[in-house]
DNA sequence: AAAACTTAAAGTAAAAAATACTATAAGCAA
DNA sequence: TTGCTTATAGTATTTTTTACTTTAAGTTTT
């Protein structure tokens, strides 16, 4: 006897059970930096509805799971990607979003080193790859708006959170990280001030490399410190890398 | 025959069936401001669970029924307010946040001119009442913590985007939009400056008429332009209050 | 080994914006 | 008319941003 029969809506007599045939699914956008380009992982289906499109990585979620946890296990079951934290976008619920049922969908997204990670096609999925956000395929179900919100999410994020360091190696220059900038914010920035404005901040710690296997003078390498940013945060500092025009 | 009999999982071979049993539901947090204190609209329950809690208004949605319009339709079954454009803020989703089955639940917003909406008990709601967001009671299901998120996205976005004049009257003085801004965002701004910084924005335009029953003098009344608001943000104006500290 | 080249990185000066504060104006009340 | 209160204008200082120049430090070429 299942516990939802305790209850009844009291307007219209419709019985709890009623509203309770709804699917429950997350997709996830996973945002990779490769060759100066914003690229996000998809995957070609193996499996009806959509057979061979391409569509981000999202599955149905277990009635005995958490929304929080699914996105993760999603991720990790389809492609292999392991203790990868996603963060909430947008939820989606139209009617007919999905052809198999009423299926609401959670987004979700992270920012990931992509040299560190390899996604395998697993499960469901044909294939995995890595495609520019400026030039996406058509998806499967409704992703194509779901990745588009998912872009203009990071776009506006990235300006007052200091998440692009995600999307670079460990160790970086202050050119790649300006270059990464100009990508996420579609903005030309000034050499001199940029490095200015971020070193000011003091967030990153400078090492004792530098750039090797460049045919001219090696850049300093740098690191983000997470521990400095949270510090400087609790004193009332904000991040913002926003720019006019 | 239910359409979903159609698919199932390839993985573990569980049909598709298993995963449909979820209701999904909106919870709506409506914000007003009187007397100098940010408030919030809350539902005393009449029915079951948490008979006689008090609620954020929200409500199950029916399966033929778009998420993106079941925000105010809710708002307007519950309370009686009509047409009030609710946006999205998060989505809560663990396995035991309600004890009827699995519920997901959407969390929306708006912030209404108070005076403009009288709301009225309906449906399964006993009473309605303004809740300053100082002083909370306990709330039925997760409905504290999905409040919670709902005060911080407010106050993380108002400092981005001109929303803050929603909850004033359509003509307000300079210093009732000081005030406002010092409930936001718990800071204290110098009048001269505040001024200038708001006036050369160019988004509001003076009226002629000027503040009544004062017995002092009397403050020009100001009123917020949406379309010039629109005009500028094509520009590449951005909004910004924030403040340091 | 020196010169030429490339990019890193520091410096500087002007402009713009934010801040702190002062002064004046305009209405009401006694 | 005087005093009181708040609105509003103004000003001077500091800080931040912006645009640009110079110097430094490597690599490659001759």
């Amino acid at each position: 006897m299942n516990k939802i029969n305790k209850y009844f809506l009291s307007e219209n007599n419709v019985p709890f059970q009623d509203y309770f045939n709804f699917g429950l699914s997350v997709d996830c956008v996973v945002f990779g930096y490769v060759g100066e380009e914003i690229k996000v992982l998809l995957v070609q289906r193996d499996a009806e509805p959509f057979l061979g499109s391409w569509a981000l990585p999202g599955d149905l979620v277990p009635l005995d799971e958490d929304l929080a946890d699914s996105a993760s296990n999603v991720l990790q079951r389809l492609t292999g990607l392991e203790d990868i934290f996603m963060e909430q976008f947008y939820a989606f619920g139209s009617v007919d979003r999905h052809p198999a049922g009423r299926v609401a969908t959670v987004g979700y997204y992270s920012l990931v080193k992509s040299d560190n990670y390899h996604p395998v096609a697993s499960s469901w999925v044909k294939e995995t790859k890595w495609f520019s956000i400026k030039d996406l395929p058509k998806l499967a179900f409704d992703h194509n708006q779901v990745l588009e919100k998912a872009i203009n999410t990071l776009k506006r994020r990235v300006k007052y959170r200091p998440v692009g360091f995600e999307l670079l190696p460990i160790k970086f220059t202050l050119l790649e990280l300006q270059a990464l900038y100009e990508a996420l914010l579609d903005y030309k920035f000034d050499k001199p001030n940029f490095r200015k404005k971020i070193l000011s901040m003091d967030l990153l710690v400078q090492l004792d490399e530098v750039q090797a296997n460049v045919s001219h003078r090696p850049a300093k390498l740098f690191q983000f410190d997470e521990t400095r940013y949270i510090e400087l945060r609790k004193e009332g500092f904000a991040f913002d890398i926003t720019v006019k025009g």
